[in-house]
DNA sequence: TATCTAAAGGATAATCTTTTTCCTTTACAA
DNA sequence: TTGTAAAGGAAAAAGATTATCCTTTAGATA
């Protein structure tokens, strides 16, 4: 149980209990959708509306304190904002792993071989994880 | 106006007027939202259904006849489907188009190093378009 | 070419999903 | 400790997508 007080004020975020537990959630999740979130979140506040959970959701993500991360046929997931990354779904389960890769060789290459400047790359890989196989 | 009978019959889907014409939206636009396709869709059929839109762009997934692409901060576009490609989006005017991009180095090294087996990718940067510069 | 039928289209209702509203409660600055 | 802007909860509203039901039609077959 991290105590995320500091690091949501540091986002302009005031730190409630809510808050504090979908920092939570999402730390010891890695990834999570809204529906997944909304659950775990009623097993600690047994009446938090999943209006709150939206509304929460969407303010993390205007403060950069989350991240939306979108998956090929099924729900988008949030994390946790951390240093650059990209996404492994497992097909198979649903999982979805980080993993470092170096994109420079290939954005570089694009930012100097044509007119279109690259800001932010997103790049998911879909397959069968270790699990699963 | 290219004639998609054919094409549509060979991904098992009825040549239909609202399906020919929902071809051609595609092929002329490049990529296209659900709402945009169905403001198109209007103009040729005045009385179409946004139902008959929303069945048709999920049939026409399921049988691999177009493709989904999710976009950051914004609704999912569509595409015919053609040879593998990437996508860069435009973040000034939201255009959305089309890269060739080698990720053959990136997702062979996942495929030894990891435990994961990859089978596809799906990459979008991005940035400034030329026109928005 | 006419006929038959499963499938597609249109209108609308139903079902999610997400956002807004409004009132009560609370974090936190002073 | 107090005051207040912001957050939470409940419910309504709005938006997005899917299902239903009846009519029309694409395309196979005679």
């Amino acid at each position: 149980m991290i105590n995320y007080t500091d690091e949501l004020r540091r986002h302009n975020l005031k730190a409630t209990p809510q808050r504090l537990a979908i920092s939570n959630a999402l730390h010891s999740c890695g990834h999570i959708n809204i529906d997944s979130l909304y659950e775990m979140m009623l097993k600690k506040f047994n009446s938090i509306s999943l209006a709150t959970i939206y509304k929460n959701i969407n303010l993390m993500l205007e403060n950069s304190y989350i991240q939306e991360v979108k998956i090929p046929q099924s729900k988008s997931v949030y994390e946790l904002t951390k240093n650059y990354h990209s996404h492994l779904v497992c097909t198979a389960c649903g999982e979805v792993e980080d993993i470092k890769l170096n994109m420079n060789l290939i954005t570089s290459e694009v930012n100097s071989n044509s007119n279109f400047k690259i800001s932010k790359t997103d790049v998911v890989l879909s397959g069968i994880c270790k699990k699963c196989q």
